[in-house]
DNA sequence: GTCTATACTGAGATAGAC
DNA sequence: GTCTATCTCAGTATAGAC
């Protein structure tokens, strides 16, 4: 263990590997991709990860840790509830450059995990559960107890879908339209 | 070419390659998966298609026709263009079981070639335009004409995310609560 | 002793010859 | 319709560098 005066190289696999599942999808990243990128020959990391299963796990491990900070963060700067499930909505205008041409990183791996079968799926579906019981729990807190399970699940559905077209079909706008809709839905279900 | 009498040997591999894109993917499945379901070998396999993709050109083809078709018969067996609407709305309760397990047969294969980068990609989203310019079409007769493909592309957007949703969490009663808000939603746009 | 690099094996895939 | 060439990949063995 270094003691954190630069990224380890541990960390580098993990960074690279985190880009390019994203960008490429998991089964199509290969180990000499992830190599080239962090500029290491292909047998030395077997050094740091013993299978390419292992990088999945530490890549889907980092992605949760990201987003648990990036969800504290918008409760700190936040006002409130309404003013946290708005910065989640808005993360779709904020991302949309990299979802327009790569999708959403959380709907497209645990898509690819499922028609893969891969043992890593309850792992990459845990993402999305951190956004579902984050959500219900501020739509709760807006007085939306009984059904604050459904409303987040609605909201993540339509955000997956936004991501989906806006990706399919290249178009910024409509991710731009989609959330004033989505902002507007919220209001009148909080009033 | 035969006629018709029963299933041609290419009919049977289009058919065997559509159903296991659609359910492991298509970079996932090899020419001996798709073989040893037609049961011929890999040699007459190559006297029919002489590469994987143009497999997967025939299999878009042909899941296009069959959405046309599909299309045609709710036309013709609905009262009016709101239950068209409907009937889009309703595939999603009528395919639950297969969207659960594999989620959306357009949308998982549109966003795997956009990963793959794969030159079929226009193909694959002409089934979405299909649906888009369908639901449009029925949106304009409604009297919506001014935001008829902005209409069109909302609810293509909500079923997508539906079935992304319903395939992370195996979740069935998430897609009844799902199309019975799109109807309400419909019954709203179009009062 | 921690990290890195080179060389090799074997599985599974497409492609193609005969 | 069998049989083979070749390629890419994950994974391993092992030795060298700091």
């Amino acid at each position: 263990m270094s003691p954190m005066a630069e990224p380890s190289t541990r960390a580098e696999i993990v960074a690279a590997a985190d880009d390019l599942f994203y960008r490429q999808g998991y089964a199509h990243t290969s180990f000499a991709d992830i190599a080239s990128v962090v500029e290491i020959s292909r047998g030395n990391f077997y050094h740091h990860f013993k299978s390419k299963d292992e990088i999945l796990d530490a890549v889907i491990a980092a992605r949760i840790a990201e987003t648990e900070r990036m969800l504290a963060r918008w409760e700190h700067a936040a006002k409130g509830s309404a003013d946290c499930i708005r910065s989640f909505i808005r993360l779709l205008v904020a991302n949309r450059g990299d979802i327009k041409r790569f999708g959403c990183p959380v709907g497209t791996l645990s898509a690819e995990l499922a028609k893969l079968d891969h043992p890593a799926q309850p792992g990459a579906n845990q993402l999305f559960i951190l956004l579902r019981t984050w959500l219900a729990k501020h739509f709760a807190q807006l007085g939306r107890k009984p059904d604050a399970d459904a409303l987040a699940l609605h909201l993540l559905a339509r955000s997956q879908g936004v991501a989906s077209l806006a990706n399919a079909f290249h178009d910024e706008a409509f991710i731009r339209r989609e959330v004033r809709l989505m902002e507007e839905w919220l209001d009148r279900e909080i009033s």
